[in-house]
DNA sequence: AAGTGGTCTAGACCACTTC
DNA sequence: AAGTGGTCTAGACCACTTT
């Protein structure tokens, strides 16, 4: 038995749905109907009908009612933050350098302006899994690389100049050789291409603001993600 | 300006959220403070507060009060529906078949349980971009092969069988070496791994019913996922 | 005109946290 | 005890869709 009455008809409704009571593209009752069946006020009814149309399983079309939705199986949620698959991450260096030319594409900026490169190596059991490059713009002032090593995180790098919130990131998943002293720290042929993982920090205008790439060996395993799409679990 | 009260509120309490006015983990105002200087009832500045919360940008306390919650940038949306990056899909062939070791696995079923393999092309541009396989096991009375073709969909494969409801899909993304046959059709070299997509669909029990793989030829480019904070833009 | 969902109000009561 | 969020009600009005 459930606690709050709107979480009961969650439930109930729920059920139905899942167990094909109602066929695809169906139309579900009215929310006065609901209201009246199941005892309560239309606000009850409707904060149930806002979950379940939160979850996914119902849209609602003004005027015309809620519908039940079929489930897409096309979105997945991915986590990823830096670390994932490993235990231990242990700095390698850092250092202020001329960006390459994908540098150079990838954050938008020219020849001459430098950057400065975070280079870490990501270890599960004392065994190297991953090595992580970050790259941001260089500029006068910045806080000293050796307090900055202590804390870096990827996003966090740009918190002291960025707002976290006005900050988005995105990531793409492919595969490239690794550079020569990537292959030697993760013991792996350079002539074999690894999964790599490329990550954009953008602030909101869309501009490029760091930059980072992740080797991933063999020995990382795979990338996880589930199906969007799941079922009131929790409140 | 907005045309509702609870959205001109959200946009408000956002600009001043992402605007830094609150520190992180910071407390807002309580509803009946808000609800008094916005001059709207409580029910109205909950759902604004509702939006918020949805959108990751606040949580609450019971009994303390609204917070300011940091993003966290390890969550990413990744979308793939078995065809993306491709304009064109074609059925190479499909066979009823003995299970391999990794079938096995992956599916759950004992050796001598034949499995029906689905195998597609995908192109771009008259380009062959991956090669997508799909193993369901076999049983009696499935409805013809021919039939199936058609649509063959991954999930939509099952639904006759499963509520689509009762689905669950999981994503694994690594490389692997391409089968001859498929480093043939890609005109890929066989030595070389691809980055490879694998696709497991389980009913809710947990149990697998499905299993998929498809490698993704160097042309096929990266699969690209975006991190999940995002703002209100619809409702 | 009648039925549907969408917005909004005013007020009651409960559960949790803080002082 | 006072303040906070969480649940729930009854009823008004609006906008959209169907007949």
């Amino acid at each position: 038995m459930e606690k709050h009455l709107y979480m009961e008809i969650v439930r109930q409704l729920e059920k139905d749905i899942l167990s094909g009571a109602y066929g695809p593209s169906d139309m579900l009752p009215s929310e006065n109907t609901l209201a009246a069946k199941f005892g309560v006020s239309r606000v009850t009814i409707r904060k149930s009908l806002d979950i379940l149309k939160n979850d996914g399983l119902i849209t609602s079309m003004h005027g015309k009612g809620y519908f039940i939705k079929m489930p897409t199986f096309n979105k997945y949620h991915l986590i990823f933050d830096g670390k994932t698959g490993s235990d231990y991450s242990r700095f390698q260096k850092v250092l202020i350098s001329w960006p390459s030319d994908e540098i150079q594409r990838a954050l938008g900026i020219p020849a001459d302006r430098r950057v400065v490169e975070f280079h870490r190596v990501l270890e599960r059991s004392w065994l190297p899994v991953a090595y992580d490059e970050k790259f941001i713009p260089y500029e006068r002032g910045m806080p000293s690389v050796e307090i900055e090593i202590n804390y870096a995180e990827f996003p966090e790098l740009l918190s002291s100049k960025f707002s976290p919130f006005a900050i988005k990131t995105k990531l793409e998943i492919g595969m490239s050789y690794p550079p020569a002293y990537v292959a030697n720290v993760l013991e792996c042929p350079a002539d074999i291409p690894l999964l790599t993982v490329y990550r954009y920090v953008c602030d909101r205008s869309g501009n490029n603001v760091g930059y980072g790439r992740q080797f991933l060996s063999p020995d990382f395993g795979r990338l996880e993600a589930d199906s969007d799409y799941s079922l009131t679990s929790e409140f």
